[in-house]
DNA sequence: TTGAAAGCGGTACCAA
DNA sequence: TTGGTACCGCTTTCAA
């Protein structure tokens, strides 16, 4: 493989030109640069990035720290970040904790040692500790979907709490009486505050019993096994709202399997709006979240925290938007 | 950041040592090493892959180069080639080409300059020049699911036509006798071999009709509409062979909204046996692709020609599995 | 407008 | 067992 210094003797000039000429910055004239490009061409010459970062101490790359790859929400915002980081010239390095924490310890480990501009997180296992150690190394961090009370770490999410107080008004519009709750793992901040949303409506319309929460930790798996174990406890339950979409699938074969039918015995309405969700049979009603605006957003602020510029890190929460599907149908003898 | 000089002048050796501590290679005194590794950890060191890199001449970095992110096959097969790559100490960058030619090549060339180690091919629209230039280069390839006659690169696929057979006498089995094909794109090698496959076995049985074959580019979207094409043209169809699983979905969506049922009035069976296949309702029968097993040998025999070992450059099969479920189901009243 | 040369942070060869 | 040092391929002053 050609190196600059092959280029530089081709084209009768010196290192210092042909970068010049790469970079397009400084003075070059017309003629030499001509030279240089041809050189360039006829040798094939490809600049190495390696020499490259080492040089100018950075890498043009950042990573995305994800909780699990196979679930569908993250695919949706790591084809978000990808897009919009190539278009600056940043690439991706896509690390999937599969939720667990070591393997995201070691990950960010050998990040480190990459010496990565930047690293976006979304993943559910991350700690608060973890992402002060990476600022006080000099590493830009912008999270998703998280919150971290108290930590000056520019955040993005949508509107949880409110988005779960929607879809389970919405379930109460439609006519349902007792309404469960699969919830995502509690100790993830979009869960919980899920869950509290939850709470306040069948607080308010006086329908609130505990025992109506069940964790579902954010699978299809989970959704399904959440479900029946509600359904064995309540077997009156007319509404569940799952605290995201993929539990909600999990809940509606659930009950299928159970000879239970979606909307007609009971409504389910999940959380995200992922691709799957309006694809799904019947189609899962959902608050949607803006992922990939949200994601956008996320590197923007990411890119100007890797170009110093000052920006203010704090939290911001996106809107969210009630989208009523099959699943939560008011059927014709309902009415 | 410490570099390892910071490390050498705290530990008050050279560089060499240092290096060699780090690299666990050479010899050095117990005492050296001890104090060597007290210097990191004070200094909280982490040797740059980037440097390293340099030097070294190797990144210890795969590309992994995938159609498009958001189809749950590719996220399946990226979970595999990551989570086995990082068993070898090796990272992935995952570069989605959307199904886009032109991105595809701005990543190719992105990754000549980042110098990866190999590189992994999961990607419809790479064409068998470009993997040869990628050769010629000295960069080790291996082929997922393609094949490229007469190109001395290792390609790893399942028997595509094979199990395109065996779903097609499936569905014969179970009393269809008017079988559609929704196909993926023909001129992607896994699509073509999987309509010839169903060509054969409909032949055999006197029951082809070049008509019945409607493309459906390998998406959900794509089978819903070839799926109403398809009836469109041929009401009296009783079996659909989809040419993945994401198509047999689309086309089971596109059934139950023109209020036709799976498997009462129609039998749809697709390829792949991805996670969702087994989630949807009614559960869609299959055929079993190895897609771990195989990223896994893939992954094998990438790392093998990184490290020079002498392979042998052709291209292999795995064999598939029937997966009859819900969606072929025979039922009682057909007996 | 161009070139010489000093790094960037490691590796590895050769001497000591 | 250790240390000195010449690279790896590029960027970036500083001088010319």
């Amino acid at each position: 493989m050609a190196t600059i210094r092959d280029v530089s003797k081709l084209a009768g000039v010196s290192v210092a030109t042909v970068s010049r000429v790469i970079n397009k910055n400084g003075y070059v004239n017309e003629t030499t640069k001509n030279s240089v490009l041809n050189a360039i061409k006829a040798l094939n010459y490809k600049p190495s990035s390696i020499a490259r970062s080492l040089a100018g101490m950075k890498t043009s790359t950042i990573a995305l720290l994800v909780s699990d790859i196979l679930n569908p929400f993250f695919p949706e915002i790591s084809h978000a970040i990808e897009s919009e980081a190539i278009k600056q010239g940043y690439s991706v390095i896509l690390c999937n904790s599969d939720n667990n924490a070591e393997k995201e310890a070691e990950y960010i480990k050998i990040l480190k040692e990459k010496r990565i501009d930047g690293i976006m997180i979304a993943s559910y296992t991350i700690q608060a500790e973890q992402i002060k150690k990476l600022q006080e190394e000099g590493i830009p961090v912008v999270v998703l979907d998280r919150e971290f009370p108290g930590h000056n770490v520019l955040t993005l999410m949508c509107k949880n709490r409110e988005g779960a107080s929607m879809a389970v008004q919405h379930l109460i519009d439609q006519g349902c009486k007792k309404i469960g709750h699969i919830s995502g793992p509690l100790d993830v901040y979009a869960a919980r505050e899920r869950a509290i949303g939850y709470e306040e409506v069948t607080n308010k319309n006086n329908i609130y019993t505990p025992g109506l929460i069940v964790p579902g930790g954010f699978s299809i798996d989970g959704g399904y096994r959440a479900l029946l174990e509600l359904y064995a406890k309540y077997p009156d339950i007319d509404g569940v709202f799952a605290g995201n979409d993929l539990m909600g699938i999990g809940a509606i074969k659930a009950l299928y399997d159970s000879n239970l039918y979606v909307p007609k015995n009971i409504k389910v309405i999940g959380f995200d709006d992922i691709d799957l969700s309006k694809t799904f049979m019947p189609e899962l009603s959902t608050i949607k979240q803006p992922i990939y605006e949200m994601s956008k957003m996320a590197l923007h602020y990411l890119m100007k925290q890797i170009n110093n510029e000052d920006i203010v890190l704090t939290s911001y929460a996106y809107e969210v938007e009630l989208l009523p599907r099959e699943s939560t149908k008011k059927l014709e003898k309902e009415a």
